[in-house]
DNA sequence: TATGAATGAGTCTTCATTCAT
DNA sequence: CATGAATGAAGACTCATTCAT
């Protein structure tokens, strides 16, 4: 269930009509862009006045956070949560590049059923300091640590050469959006072997951060 | 000569006005977001009446496309202009790794003079088609072109993997330019050891497209 | 019943802030003219925000339109109404003298409640392709057939002479018209006995197309 | 002669840039009106400079009075020019008719050379009192004078009725302007028998004011 | 005299936000 | 809770007019 729309539905427990905003603002930004999509038009899309988006969100920048907030949230949080990080380490995966290939697929897949609240993010990350905050807290706290983790782990194996896992995440991480980006937004429209093209980049990865031996 | 104010100066011949708001534009869009600078901002920011600026450019969009066009050109083009593509060919790199070399640290050093600018790009090219078809002639005319000669020459000589050129690129271009994102927008501050991390960048590209030998 | 504004506050179910800004636009316009009338002008004599105006009209040419298409409409049509025609045929009127005096009597009240609106078609005619249409249409539906059929009437009486209904109408409606631009524009304040003047009128038109007999 | 151009190039001693300014703006403001029409526009189409409009026209409203004025005196006066007058108290018109098509007909092909600058007159007398001035002062120190002069040397002959000089003028003139508008204005484009016209337009006013001996 | 770059007041229009119903 | 009419500040853009060259 990687739908975040249906996540907001429960987590939050959000009224029809929230929802339906939610899903306008959602359709109508990635579309146009913040800026070139006005208040009205998320009403008029969402089948209610104009009124009723500001009794939910005091401002339309409110509105756009609470959008992008769990997106960032779940794009970088599940795979740290504790389920998956304990696979880790019970060894569920004998390689670094095994661990790699389920995470790469999990989050691909997420990034496939989210694309347009995904382009926001990008799009609006630059602009609004509310949502690089989030972004960092996120970064921070669990990102970073649960790599941390995970690099330590396969590097006592023997599995990556000894650098710095800073340096690690600085090539492993960019390179995994850089091809979601590629895919999903810039030539979304190519005929894609994405199994085939994940194998592909699990390969540079490890060409770059694995151990020559 | 990386600074692209310098070069609109002389190629297109602009009066003192214009450069001030060329100037003004640059500074404040690439702060603060094409939306969120007024024409008025500009104009007290350069010093001029906000007519002015009509004056020269017809739109705020056109100033905008007038700003940014020049740097799409100018960040793909050199590097596979005549000269360039004629040392390769001149086996003046021995290596691809030591082309790799050359092309990345000269685009790293125009990418750190121009970062408002690249800037910009990034921010608006998702939302001005003006700009996208710009992006797109520059890498269909050039970009690609260079790449396919220069790939063939390498893959001939027995450096590179036997995949397709596309492949490659899609490789190779993303974490280029994710590696510059990082260095230059998300962490500029940083204590960063640029040669190091070039030298990396390729061992990681050269990791994913490289021959195994 | 003869003034428009009332007509629209019926017609079109308007609330008074609409009502206030017609009757401003009405009022500045037909002093001014359209394009020394400003829509904040507009806004401060109809005691709203400006924009208010543009909730209810989405372009300042837009209102001009409102305003004028009605007049048009209501200048033409009433008396080529069904009821008008009928008597017409009925024989109400035993002469087309008799005819004509209760046509201008009723048109030149019209006039003469709608002076400023009657100046703002006249003036604004001429430049704006929209209203043009709406002129176009109403003769072209109304005034032409319901002249037609009368013309033919009294001509088979023997009242009028055989000429072409279509010279008969540009000497009839050119004649009435100037008249009444002299009468309310031109010379608004000079003494007039508007009784006189319109059997003199009467006269000059029988002149031109009542038969000599 | 009756282009009104060329007159001014002669009474006023115009520099060719001049002519060109209003020759740029009559054809322009006969077109698309005084207040759609910019300076810069007259200015390219004269082919001068935009500052040398205001080195010979103040400002943008005394351009539009320059081209204004003599066609109001231009259209009003040369009839009552002592030569005419003097034609008809010679008795050159031993009818009022005959006096009536030697003078509808000079005028007719007045408008007919100056199209243009009629339209102007007409679309502009509304808004700019500088141009009502000449109008009134043309009328009143002219037309009016010529006129009753005219009127009282026929009444006395005895072919006009005796009415009022005053009630006379307002059948006369707006029955002759009104058919000038609907024939060059209105229905330019028809195929009109012009001497036909005339000739029924002089059986319309003489049956309004002619004697019925 | 002619130029045309520069001006800045003024225009129409948009839109997030409020509030009485 | 929901509505949607009303707001008014702010924005892009126009254009008559000025003035240094």
């Amino acid at each position: 269930m990687n739908d975040m729309l249906e996540l907001l539905r429960n987590e939050k427990n959000m009224t029809p009509k929230q929802i339906e905003i939610i899903r306008a603002a959602i359709e109508l930004i990635s579309e146009k862009g913040y800026y070139n999509t006005s208040t009205s038009e998320i009403a008029k899309r969402a089948g209610v006045a104009e009124g009723t988006i500001f009794r939910h969100y005091k401002t339309k920048k409110e509105l756009l956070v609470e959008i992008v907030t769990p997106v960032i949230t779940n794009f970088a949080a599940p795979m740290f949560a504790e389920k998956f990080v304990d696979q880790v380490f019970r060894t569920d995966f004998a390689h670094f590049k095994d661990l790699m290939y389920v995470f790469i697929k999990n989050r691909f897949e997420f990034a496939q059923s989210n694309i347009p609240l995904l382009k926001i993010v990008m799009q609006e990350l630059a602009f609004h300091p509310e949502i690089q905050d989030a972004y960092k807290k996120v970064f921070k706290e669990k990102v970073y640590p649960a790599f941390n983790q995970t690099l330590d782990f396969y590097k006592e194996k023997g599995e990556l050469q000894n650098l710095p896992n800073e340096t690690m995440i600085r090539l492993i991480v960019p390179t995994i959006i850089g091809f979601m980006i590629t895919r999903f937004i810039l030539q979304p429209d190519k005929d894609w072997d994405d199994e085939a093209e994940i194998r592909k980049l699990i390969t540079v990865i490890m060409g770059g951060v694995g151990s020559k031996e």
